[in-house]
DNA sequence: AGAAATTTGTCCGTATGTATC
DNA sequence: AGATACATACGGACAAATTTC
């Protein structure tokens, strides 16, 4: 019985199943959901047919997959939320120049720079992230910036 | 809008934008393509396709692919020996997201990016380097998983 | 610390049905 | 009618990250 693709397809199909589940409680959000080999027999269809369904949950924002790890359910961001988050839109800070930012600016590797990070959103959804690059020229040619090693990041 | 192959079977002009990418460096050599899947939604064609535009690379040189693994670019340069032409005010390519941008843009950490980078000069030295960082994401925007691709199944 | 089992990622080949030029 | 392309689905195999023993 292969492909009759009148009404739905079946992955479609399976997307929508799961999603139900995940927005019913039955896979929490957080928990991973049954790996691709139990879907594969739950719903006896190919695994290709399978990771099409999970693509889409994906691609829809309700789950995230890590390589040999899992499938998790994700929490559902409330949209009319109020806006609590903090987040920068601009950010300044320093960074150590990678192999191609030193050829440019004829640095070494490693010399630090100025990066300023300006994010630009729609739909509350990350668009565009723009990092600059400077020189810091502070005053003089050199000068030995062999301590701070600016923490980059810290993501949880 | 599908099948208007006037000039060029699709899989023809894929193959030569991807050739494209290799020899400009976008796909750098000895890095891996993006997998099938991801230059199915690039492209917004099938599957098969991509396959056809791949193979007709690997038949011509460009590229190797290994089962399991995915499909590297190759290099055989012997341009002209004049360096390279003058520098490009702007480059693309793909790039691995970082964890902070992979954050930001809530993927995985080393999803494919698309990076452009556009260079100031002042006076022959390099003043600003900007990098603009967007999801390659075909132009998509939101959608929830019950649509792909507007083919309203009309009953038999 | 190391080996095995799980799990996801990717590619391969094939197949059917539909649609358009 | 034939070539091109699309969408869907199957099954198999290898690769790589993670977890478990």
């Amino acid at each position: 019985m292969p492909t009759p693709h009148y009404g739905q397809p079946r992955y479609r199909t399976i997307a929508d199943e799961l999603k139900e589940r995940i927005e019913r409680g039955v896979i929490p959000p957080g928990t991973l959901l049954p790996a691709e080999s139990t879907l594969t027999a739950e719903f006896r269809v190919a695994r290709g047919t399978i990771r099409q369904a999970i693509a889409a949950l994906r691609e829809a924002g309700f789950v995230t997959t890590e390589h040999g790890r899992g499938t998790y359910a994700r929490l559902l961001r409330n949209e009319a939320g109020p806006n609590k988050q903090s987040e920068p839109k601009a950010r300044l800070r320093q960074v150590a120049a990678d192999p191609e930012l030193a050829s440019l600016f004829d640095v070494e590797v490693g010399t630090m720079l100025i990066e300023q990070e300006r994010v630009t959103r729609a739909n509350g959804a990350v668009e565009k992230v723009v990092r600059t690059y400077r020189l810091l020229r502070a005053s003089q040619g050199e000068f030995d910036c062999s301590s701070s090693t600016s923490p980059p990041p810290s993501g949880p």
